[in-house]
DNA sequence: ATAAATTTGTGTTCTAAAACACATTTCCGA
DNA sequence: TCGGAAATGTGTTTTAGAACACAAATTTAT
């Protein structure tokens, strides 16, 4: 449980980009209409066709945003870390969501409607623009990721995943411990590959001794390698 | 060559959305700084990795917007016909392009330095929502063909593709002709999927009598089975 | 503590789609 | 209008990766 001070910390300190867009009085707006939610372990925030209406602000944990597909299928779109928004495309768009989010490991959220953020974003174009930036980013991003889906191989792609995963979390002290632990179900779900084949590419990068693997602790011991594998192996 | 006066119609007519966004001295700002250019079918537009500076408004004609991959591979991204405007992510994002864009047919855009524009959104929040809306439902387009191209069957993603091209050019007064004549390869390359493919998936579609194929002219005739295909055959 | 369920791991088979290899036709530019 | 280059079309081979089928290990619930 986090603390109330904690959290106010968290607000005014980390919010950063979007807080400090705000002027004072839109602070006390956004105060007075924030709660935040505890989430559990692969607890899911909302799910696909599910009505907008909040905006998210992961404040502790970890979240993944994902689609279902084809029979059972499912692929990882996204995944935020404190502090990033989300929840928020489908309510600009005007449609449902088409995606879905859960929590990758107990979270805590601070979740404000998105009536009020976008009043305020009529109001004061700094907030405007930061959306404007964020969706840009994603949407650049989604576009290299079709590439690199659809044309990169079984290795390139998970090779990808872990520098991505590396990229989004970071090391734990050791500089080299990757700061998330996954299934190896989510990682093929994040490589559109099957599990099996997450795996068995796991192992094989394991005996050409460019990561370690302990359970779902992944070392990188060889990001340059892993990064020409990623660019076509 | 299109004339002033269609073109000044174009620019108060049909520029809707972001057009009618705009105070009367905005207007005039725009005006100020807009200038047309023609484009030759196939003629870049813009190329990836290049610095953006500009936003489109496609007047006349098609446009595409594709990334190249692997090799020789080629992802079309996403299409544009009249009218509307392309150019303004990476722009808003901060980056050089992450992919380029080239006509279709012989075109007419509109060109509008993006310093102007972003410094009217920074007073005009109609203008901030529209391009809100447009990246919001790009990102959303973006996130669901993520699945279609890499969990669907060729057959899949050739009717999806069909569909889409409907969708977005329409028929002609026939009611079932597209209105867009492209290429085996750029199908392919829309597609996600081998040229000799596109050629053979378009053949049994023929033969299943779901479309007729005139050269690169394409009639839908039967268009709920098309649809059953795409959502999953 | 123990059974059940889930996750991880590995071998084997099967298949969708790429790769390759040519005809044939259409398009374009000199 | 002629010749070369694209674009279209079709058959054949090859292969990456899914599908399937189990074991073993680990986690979770009772």
């Amino acid at each position: 449980m986090i603390t109330k001070s904690t959290l106010e910390r968290i607000i005014g300190d980390d919010l950063a980009d979007l807080w400090n867009a705000l002027r004072p009085e839109e602070k006390r707006v956004i105060a007075d209409n924030f709660r935040y939610e505890r989430y559990k372990k692969n607890q899911i925030i909302y799910a696909e066709s599910e009505t907008p209406e909040n905006l998210y602000c992961l404040l502790e944990g970890k979240v993944k945003l994902f689609k279902s597909g084809i029979g059972d299928r499912v692929q990882i779109l996204r995944l935020y870390r404190p502090v990033q928004y989300f929840g928020y495309r489908a309510y600009f768009a005007r449609e449902p969501y088409v995606s879905s989010s859960a929590a990758f490991e107990p979270s805590t959220l601070g979740i404000i409607p998105m009536k009020i953020v976008e009043e305020i974003i009529r109001n004061n174009n700094d907030l405007a623009m930061f959306f404007i930036h964020e969706l840009s980013r994603n949407l650049g991003g989604a576009d290299t990721k079709i590439i690199n889906l659809t044309q990169k191989h079984i290795r390139g792609r998970l090779a990808e995943s872990l520098l991505l995963l590396a990229d989004n979390y970071g090391y734990e002290a050791d500089d080299s411990t990757l700061k998330i632990y996954m299934s190896r179900e989510d990682l093929a779900n994040l490589s559109n590959m099957t599990t099996s084949n997450a795996i068995r590419t796991l192992t094989s990068f394991v005996t050409e001794k460019l990561i370690l693997v302990d359970g779902r602790r992944i070392r990188i011991i060889n990001e340059p390698q892993l990064r020409k594998i990623s660019k076509f192996g």
